[in-house]
DNA sequence: CATTTTTCATTTGTCAGACATTTAAACGTC
DNA sequence: GACGTTTAAATGTCTGACAAATGAAAAATG
């Protein structure tokens, strides 16, 4: 029933049970290959495909030379965005999800920083989100462009929280969308609409006010929903379009 | 300045890329290894290092055979949860991100969830909140054991928005707190209290209540956060307790 | 003695070749 | 046609070798 998993992978797994129970402390030097071949009885080979499998996962680092070998990674917020945007990326695309769900997931989750972001927010995150909005209001810029602002207001609002749980798990559902957003043609009367929220919801956030701000959110939920049912309807008529 | 990544790791982000824009199919299949090192100009062994990289996010598997090979692998919600279990667990430990803050996160997230879950939870949904509610009141149930139920619970509740990304990104913020909530002891008295406002957030769920789900979620996140706090004073006192 | 240079041992990165194992397709045999 | 056998192709594993990087020890130098 159970297919057996190569060595390479039973090593991985056995070192990275070691790390997350924290057997291995972070910084600390794993046995040079040589040493682990001896010890789990395989080639060099096979330890080097377990390393590069927890490699790929920013548990480890390697570094070469004589006091060289392999260390146990500190995984930090900004390493940890890349993989969770790129796994929601795909995870939206191999498994089409379609756009009401992905928006109402990321509107959700959106909606649950407001409140703090309304608390806390610095002053600088205000200013990054009037320089979106501002950049966003110009004519002549493309939709990618457009979009590419457009997620870097809402990780600013989501930033405000003050959270970094917050904005690593919502850094996935913001961006991983945009390719999906990127589908939409903006209209230069639905950007106006949009940049006029954002205005809005820059303001509540200056004004401390957690209930406006949520208002105001659902708000863009519902017309983002609007616009992507539209893009919605025009693929029903080319539904291999590569 | 810039250290020239690994050959092994080049390749792989070639690959990735390729699979992520879509010039890969889902369940196509590469290259062998012996044609990817003519391709590449590298040895199989370097080939096989990538290869195993990319395995490790789960974006190809490999067969072994006469028609097997390395296939661009169906990313499933179910294959993401547990990297991204991993990966939240050893980012709160490793950045020694304090159980107010996890748990602020958790209940934010959590709360979004609540008012789609009182709309479209199933029956199953709330059969599994009651039962690991009557797990949850058995007597000599070790804290490890009520834990683990608790996350069941909470993954039930928001299972229950029947929104599948909305429960990917929340199952690391539920899950990967865990081994926080683990270090609370929990009294029969701390026992009761949950189990009662778990007992009410199921009914509350069973009327539809969104309103009322939502205000016990929040009672709930300050008692939790009470017990926290309690656990953090203790551990003052005890700053390497390994 | 202090400083600079050289040597050297250690470790990872890469390569080449071999054999084992698995798997499905091709081939014979009945 | 059904059933076993062979065979080819592919991954999995092992061995041994060399290249490259790197810090530390040793040696040379002033």
């Amino acid at each position: 029933m159970k297919n057996a998993p190569d060595l390479s992978a039973q090593i991985a797994k056995s070192i990275r049970d070691a790390i997350v129970s924290g057997d291995l402390d972070v910084g600390e030097r794993l046995p040079s290959e040589a040493e682990l071949s001896d010890q789990f009885d395989v080639s060099r080979s096979t330890v080097r495909e377990a390393l590069k499998r927890l490699a790929a996962q920013s548990l480890i680092r390697t570094q070469r030379g004589a006091t060289g070998g392999a260390f146990v990674n500190k995984l930090r917020f900004e390493d940890a965005y890349g993989q969770q945007i790129t796994t929601s990326a795909l995870l939206l695309s191999m498994n089409a999800v379609d756009f009401t769900t992905a928006c109402e997931a990321r509107f959700a989750l959106e909606r649950a920083c407001a409140p703090l972001s309304a608390q806390r927010r610095s002053a600088d995150h205000l200013a990054t989100m009037r320089a979106e909005i501002t950049r966003q209001a110009q004519p002549g810029l493309s939709d990618e462009s457009f979009c590419a602002s457009d997620v870097a207001f809402h990780r600013a609002l989501v930033d405000g929280a003050g959270n970094p749980v917050l904005s690593y798990q919502l850094a996935g559902a913001v961006e991983a969308i945009e390719p999906l957003m990127n589908m939409i043609t903006f209209t230069a009367r639905s950007r106006d609409r949009i940049v006029g929220l954002h205005t809005r919801i820059a303001d509540a956030l200056e004004a401390r006010d957690a209930d406006q701000t949520v208002a105001l959110l659902d708000t863009l939920a519902d017309y983002t929903a609007e616009l992507g049912q539209s893009v919605a309807a025009k693929r029903k008529d080319t539904p291999k379009g590569n």
